[in-house]
DNA sequence: ATTACTTAGTGTAAAAATTACACACTATAT
DNA sequence: ATATAGTGTGTAATTTTTACACTAAGTAAT
């Protein structure tokens, strides 16, 4: 195909928030970078899109080579190309963020040379980090804030089968702040998309909650509708 | 400074959708294409953007040129990025959309090369668009439909003097539904941010209707606080 | 077996928000 | 003076949200 478009020495790259969580922390997916700039800082995993990938497929292949996880939620977000965001260029990017339920603590080998390793570190302890990704993070978690209160995205962090208390902790860890126990339990029961099952949790010192599970079926139905927090 | 970074053959643009209202109607400006590919098609407004902009300040001189407006409410709000929208090469677009009063009715004149002219074009009569702008402008609707329930951004459409019947009817334009006359205003008039003005509706062959003003300083404390239709 | 510990699980009343609904008023035009 | 067309207003019923505290169940230690 002959290119006949103008020209530009542009740079177009995808940024990603992964944020990940254990059962306890929120955390996000962070690499040392071993390269100028922001040798040795901290960054959002990134990459340039490549030339046959759409946006989605480029961000996918992101978080596959850090993490060799496939099928997760992932959502862009917000672009960012201020013109002197990157010192040795034009470089525009467009943020993702991605929900993993970290199960078990598969710790993701770095992999590609510009980054001598990566990790997992919990949100209310980041180090500074490289360009503007902490712009980056911020709006990223901004916005699954307000995601989470009308979307059930927070079921994309648990694992498939869970308490209702984690999932309370999932949502106060995301929103910042305290919800009460029972109007908590009563409006997520109420929008109908969770399933009972007849399994208690195990391996816990204390009485064993019921574990539910999210009903993809139901939710389908409702779609559209908004819930809220 | 030197260019060290890895280049592609990409481009990238800002595509806009521009809502106009004009006191009866929502439309948004389109413009017909001057050139091949989809030579004498109507397409979304849009550009590349230059080396030394802001994606902020690509999108307000693109609509700039083509209505001579300027501060006006714009928002990006999805990046397209299929390998294949643009039958010439890759080509990622960055959407943004506006919301413009149309005072009067000076029509926009069309200017650049590309285009034989620009036409304000009623969203419920649209023509078939090029390239993927179709789904680009649906995505864009869709966007401000969710905004206008969460943020007054109604505002940005009417005159700086209003009647709460323009304002109720920019809300079901857009919202796509009728809403009661009571409830709305009882509504909006609780969120805090209109000014009644001493001031009547002129020119009706009718009862005059009270105008109002929106009050910028009483939104900026309420600020984050969302509301919601 | 008793006790201490820890989290699970449940109900209600008050307050606030939302909905549904209809008619008199006022300015203008004829 | 009469017709017309849109303005502007209140209330009761319903639903949703909020605040709040104790008993039940299982485990661990003695």
């Amino acid at each position: 195909m002959e290119q006949i478009l103008p020209h530009l020495d542009s740079v177009f790259s995808i940024d990603c928030v992964l944020f990940g969580f254990d059962g306890k922390e929120l955390k996000i997916l962070l690499i040392e970078r071993n390269e100028e700039p922001f040798k040795d800082w901290w960054a959002l995993p990134g990459n340039i899109v490549g030339a046959d990938e759409s946006l989605d497929q480029s961000a996918s292949r992101i978080l596959y080579e850090l993490t060799s996880l496939r099928g997760i939620y992932m959502e862009q977000y917000y672009a960012f190309g201020d013109p002197n965001r990157h010192p040795q260029g034009r470089v525009i990017t467009l943020a993702y963020y991605a929900l993993i339920r970290l199960g078990g603590d598969k710790e993701p080998r770095p992999i590609s040379t510009y980054a001598k390793r990566a990790k997992w570190l919990p949100i209310t302890d980041l180090p500074k980090l490289a360009f503007d990704h902490q712009k980056i993070y911020d709006k990223g978690l901004e916005k699954i804030k307000r995601r989470i209160k009308h979307q059930p995205i927070a079921f994309e962090l648990l694992p498939e089968k869970f308490t209702l208390t984690q999932l309370q902790h999932v949502y106060e860890l995301i929103l910042g702040k305290k919800l009460d126990k029972r109007n908590f339990r009563k409006k997520i029961v109420s929008f109908g998309v969770l399933k009972e099952l007849d399994e208690k949790q195990k391996g816990v010192s204390y009485r064993a909650a019921t574990l539910y599970r999210f009903d993809k079926r139901k939710y389908a139905k409702l779609f559209g509708k908004e819930i809220s927090f």
